[in-house]
DNA sequence: CTCGTTTATC
DNA sequence: GATAAACGAG
């Protein structure tokens, strides 16, 4: 038996809105310890891994591992029918075929109550080691998203190019070139707003804006991004979660390619 | 002579968007009370009653009853060249074939002027008395628009329950099942929150979510909606005005349907 | 399906 | 106050 109760609905909603653009459909997979998703995309290129710990839950119980296979499209029509501060709780049998939500306005007496039904899905569950990469960089997540909207409206593709003490991002196209530099800066009132970078390597890397497009649908999650690259190996976007993280694993483009 | 004076625009505007997707030829009926409209859909299962009180007007001129035979669609769009904080007058002769919109801005000189021509339309004026309903609630108008939205992604069915201490919103679909309960409530703070229920018997009706999807277009027109529900007649939904009403009336479905 | 308007959030 | 998502209209 699964019982979650979210304290925000906002926060499901956030992060379920963050991946249906990325993911149709996938395997909600509930233990003690919390809530983990993971999946590609359609074209496979994009890894979305979630977790959810149970820290984030005000309530949460779960005896023993769950899977609720879902279509996130219609969870997601679920989920904007609560109130975006309403309690939200997650409620499944052992071996279940729906999955109940059960909102609750805070101010009145109105229950709201869900039952969506569940798909067996087919997954692939990669183990991801925890590796060292070239370069990570911290940053703050509005501004990463707002660099690579510009500069999608230039290209197919970002180049990032990190050294010890500047980021830059760069994208060429027909119309023109952009770029934008930063530097690492400590703000010590708004620590939201800082900028770090830790380097092994410099590291040169471009990607597809397509699927840079997707994962920054994750910044309402998070004030800031960290973003880990290194040469030659795929790169990862992660957006913390109070307890637990939303993270993208997506391959730079080679330039054999 | 019909001279009716409205102080803001954006009130017959917005009775005109709120009916205009369920009828499209309609009689504005002019008397000295105020103009009344009867209508019903175009497949006979909605009724349309519309009161625009002469307390609504700053100024109200009907010496005899006039009838505008009106297309709401050319209407709407006459009505959305004006303004919605215009003054708007509707001026009419007392036989005629044309009414006449007059748009003033309140903080310049500008007066836009746009005659209509008006349309012989049959009309089958019926006379709907009054009667004891079975269950009557009070509830904020907005609150009834999203519950019936967020079921209409479920369902194209919407069962409403009353009982004593309780309303009950259910859909049922092929993805998932909805439902949401409601608790009387008095918000002295803000009485348009209250939900009020009165009983003389449960009820259980349930209605086609397509009719309710015009119903609630009339939400703008007021902060509460009273939704009168017998068994086994047609159900009262009423928008009231300042001075007047939009009410519609639906048929449940019936089990043998 | 795309556009403009409206609403909610920061 | 500005921006971004949601809704309704063409």
């Amino acid at each position: 038996m699964l019982e979650g109760k979210f304290e925000e609905a906002s926060l499901l909603k956030k992060v379920v809105e963050s991946i249906k653009d990325s993911v149709q459909l996938c395997n909600f997979v509930c233990s003690e310890h919390g809530i983990t998703v993971q999946a590609v995309d359609d074209s496979r290129v994009l890894l979305v891994s979630l977790l959810i710990g149970n820290e984030v839950f005000s309530d949460y119980r779960c005896d023993r591992n769950i899977t609720l296979g879902v279509d996130l499209k219609s969870f997601a029509k679920i989920i904007r029918c609560g109130g975006n501060d309403d309690y939200l709780t997650l409620i499944a049998e052992d071996s279940p075929d729906s999955v109940t939500l059960v909102f609750e306005d805070k101010n009145s007496d109105r229950i709201s109550e869900y039952s969506l039904k569940l798909m067996e899905i087919d997954n692939e569950f990669l183990k991801i080691d925890d590796m060292d990469y070239d370069s990570v960089i911290k940053m703050p997540s509005i501004d990463f998203q707002k660099i690579c909207r510009d500069l999608s409206t230039l290209s197919e593709s970002l180049q990032i190019l990190i050294t010890k003490d500047s980021i830059k991002f760069m994208a060429e196209g027909e119309t023109g070139n952009g770029s934008v530099i930063l530097k690492p800066r400590t703000d010590i009132d708004k620590p939201e707003q800082s900028i770090t970078v830790k380097l092994n390597n410099a590291v040169n890397s471009t990607f597809g804006l397509k699927y840079i497009a997707d994962i920054v649908k994750g910044t309402s999650l998070s004030n800031q991004i960290v973003i880990k690259i290194s040469n030659r190996t795929p790169a990862l976007f992660e957006y913390k979660l109070q307890s637990g993280y939303l993270r993208f694993y997506l391959a730079p483009k080679f330039e054999d390619e």
